[in-house]
Formats: structure tokens, C-alpha cells, sequence
DNA sequence: TCCGGTAATAAACATTTGTTTCAAACGTGG
DNA sequence: CCACGTTTGAAACAAATGTTTATTACCGGA
């Protein structure tokens, strides 16, 4: 198990070095020296360091899709065709993010990735994340469709967005906020308590009133 | 004018490579070519690559926060005294951050740029923007902490970051996105229209039901 | 006109980056 | 025990980066 031993060490090491920094600001020689192997092991077992970041969401999303589909299947199986409620689609969806890095204790990290997928410009990441797991998204975004019927398509979409930032930029900067909650109000936050604060939010920013209609006629480069 | 015409044009195409590539990603060889100035150019005016990156960001800042300060200004001589209604602090912020880079046409520069300045490490800069610009984020958290008097403080603290959260990750990624929905709903959106989708949500998220209380005992890792 | 400092330029600098090379060590199946 | 494919190791590579150095060009005031 030498070189999975390999392999899992600078997959480790590479997560946390990429989540606290980002990609371009953490070379090669940090992540190889840090997890004791040796430099020309990531382009001998990844091929380079663009594969190596896909290996790294590669990790968390396989399991992630895996399970997420799974337990969409079980929602539809109990509804049979009947719409899903909202807020049993997003109380799916929540379940789903947290198992996965639940069981390595990484969920900071997988946001704080999650997060620099969508900031960072780093082209390559996007299209590898929207071909090899777009299709789990398109089934959620559906189910949700149906879950709001009163809501106009492109306000949906929107919508989706808004929560989707709300979720991904809370919890990826949640060290740096936990520090100053728990010294101005004195109080230990868990992520299970962030949840919680997380799901009345979330639904009634999905359940806000329409926005009044576009004034007519204004122009904006 | 000579040196003046450098300095701008520097900035002027520092800015939007910045906030198309990310600041590790944008090297002071590419600035300079497009800008057609000479390479020494930026450590002469600037000092460093790091000083460039704050005065980039300290041409859109210092402007808002004076409009911000004086249109704060403005609304407590209004309310004199009494608690500023909530809405009523959420346009004021809009409309100052929507005005500054209005004057250049570079609102999605700005936006993204705020982006990276959360998502990014680039520990300095995160350093810099809380030093310099940290006060009048403090005066609008406390106006709005009078404008909610039925929030508990860690509830509304939260429940601000939350927000923030949708703003800047969506306005951040805005063309990402922007992309995705006129090929779906083959609607062109701005700006303006995103902030008007966004205000009700804003609204309703702060002004959600109060979470179900923790349930006791629970312990988490 | 000539001087003085400011700005622009080209070249070189020292580092750091990702990647490649090739030899040594390893381990497993015959 | 040997041979062979796989993995590790140290070193070198070319390319790119931010920064510095001299030198030249510029330009307004004495």
C-alpha cells in the first residue's frame, strides 16, 4: 500500500493547502515537501497539477453525486410523482453535503474549495466540475422547479443562486467569522448550529415576494 | 501629465485583469503590455505588486465610503435620532456602491474584485481593507442593529453575513452566471436587474422566522 | 541655454514555478 | 533467487515571475 499511501498523502496535504490559500498561490514543492514525499510524485501519480486539483474535488464530489443521487431516488420513490416539498429538497440536498466530508472532518475545507471553484477564474475547474458532475445539479434544479411552480423560471434560477452563495461563502469563511462571533457574543457556533440558523433563511429568501417589474426603458452598458 | 497618464492606465487595465484572472494569475509582464507602458513602470510608481493591487482597490474604496459616510450622514439628519428603517439602510448601501463605479462603467469589476478580496487569501490585502475601510463597515452594522431591535445579536449577526454572502458571490460571479441564464431563459440581465431581484430576497432573509431553539445536548467535533 | 530632477526604457537579476530525466530502490510473481 | 514493472529519489531543466539597475529622454524654471 506504498503508493496509496502516496497518492493519499499529497491528496490530504494539497486539500487543506489549497482551501487555505487557493490554487496558484500554493505550489508544487509546499504541498510535496509538507506531506514528506517527493516532489516528481504528484506529476508521476496525477500527471500534473491541474489533474491533481480535479483529483482533489474529484474526492469529495464522487461520493457526494453518489449519495445525493441516492437519496433523491428515496424522495421520489416516497412521493411517487407528487411534487417534493421545498424544504425536504433542501433539507436533502443539506443531509448530503455534510455526510460526505463528516467522515474526515473536512467540511471547512470542501466549502472553502467549493467556494474557490466558483471565484477563482481557473477554467479548466469549471468545465471539469460542470461536465463530470452537471447532471446532479440539473436533477436537483428540476426537482426544485417543481417543489415552486409560482415562481417564474429565470427568478428561480436567480434564487437558487442567491441561497447557493449564501450556503457556500458562509460556511467556506467560517473560521474567520466563528472568531469574531464567539468574541463579540461569546458563544461556541457549530456548523450543525450554523444549519440551523441556515434553514428559516433560506426558505423565505426562496419564498420572498416577486420583485417589482422592470422599470421600461432603462439602458445600462 | 505624463506620469499621471502612466498611473491611470496601469490601474485602468490592472483593474480588469484582476477581476477576469485573480491577482497570483496576472502577471506584471501582462499588465504592462496591454497597458503599452514599460515593465519597471509599476515598481517606479507603485513599489510593488502588492502596493499596486491596494491602490486598485483603494481608487474604488475611498470614493464609496465618503459617498457611504455622507449619505449615512444624510439619513440620520432625516431620522434624527430615531431607528433608521431597515430597507432604507439596505438602499443607501445599494445605491453608494452602485454609484462609484457607475461612473466608470466598471460595476462588474468592482463587484468581482470585492469577490476576490474575500475569497482570495492574499492574507495583505484582507489586512489592508479592514484597516483602512473597516470603520464605516462597523457604523453601518451598528445602524442596523437599531434597525433591528427584535434580532438577537448573534442571530442578526449571522443573518448579515448571510446576506452579504448572496450579494458578492452572485455580483462576483455575475458573467459565470450571466451566461448560464441567457442561454436558459435567453434574457439578458444587468445589474440593475439583479439588484432588483435581489432586494426582496435580502428583506425577507433578515427578516425570517427565528430558528427553532438548538436542540440540547447534542454534541459535535 | 543650461541645469535638475522626474519619468521612461532596456537589460539583467535572483527566485520560483511546473515539469522532466534517469538512476536507484522496492516489491512481487515466476 | 532472479527478473521485471512500479514507485521513489535527487537533480536538472526551461520558462516565468517580481524586482533592481543603469542609462537615456524629457521638460520646466533659473
Amino acid at each position: 500500500m506504498a503508493q496509496n499511501d502516496t497518492v493519499t498523502r499529497i491528496l490530504d496535504t494539497a486539500e487543506v493547502l489549497f482551501a487555505e490559500r487557493g490554487f496558484a498561490e500554493t505550489s508544487l514543492r509546499t504541498i510535496t515537501s509538507k506531506a514528506k514525499v517527493n516532489l516528481a510524485a504528484v506529476n508521476y501519480h496525477f500527471g500534473s497539477k491541474k489533474s491533481l486539483i480535479q483529483a482533489v474535488f474529484a474526492r469529495y464530489l464522487d461520493p457526494f453525486t453518489e449519495r445525493f443521487h441516492g437519496a433523491l431516488d428515496e424522495l421520489e420513490r416516497r412521493y411517487r410523482g407528487e411534487a417534493i416539498p421545498l424544504e425536504e429538497l433542501l433539507e436533502t440536498m443539506a443531509r448530503s453535503v455534510l455526510e460526505v466530508p463528516a467522515e474526515r472532518n473536512s467540511l471547512k475545507v470542501f466549502m472553502r474549495l467549493l467556494g474557490l471553484a466558483y471565484s477563482q477564474a481557473q477554467g479548466h475547474l469549471r468545465r471539469y466540475i460542470q461536465e463530470e458532475y452537471g447532471s446532479v445539479f440539473t436533477r436537483f434544479t428540476d426537482l426544485i422547479r417543481q417543489a415552486t411552480p409560482e415562481l417564474p423560471d429565470a427568478e428561480r434560477f436567480w434564487r437558487l443562486h442567491f441561497v447557493l452563495g449564501t450556503v457556500i461563502f458562509t460556511l467556506s469563511g467560517l473560521d474567520a467569522l466563528r472568531d469574531i462571533a464567539e468574541k463579540d457574543y461569546n458563544e461556541h457556533v457549530t456548523v450543525r448550529d450554523l444549519v440551523r440558523r441556515l434553514r428559516p433563511v433560506v426558505v423565505a429568501a426562496m419564498q420572498a415576494p416577486l420583485p417589482a417589474p422592470a422599470p421600461a426603458g432603462v439602458r445600462e452598458a
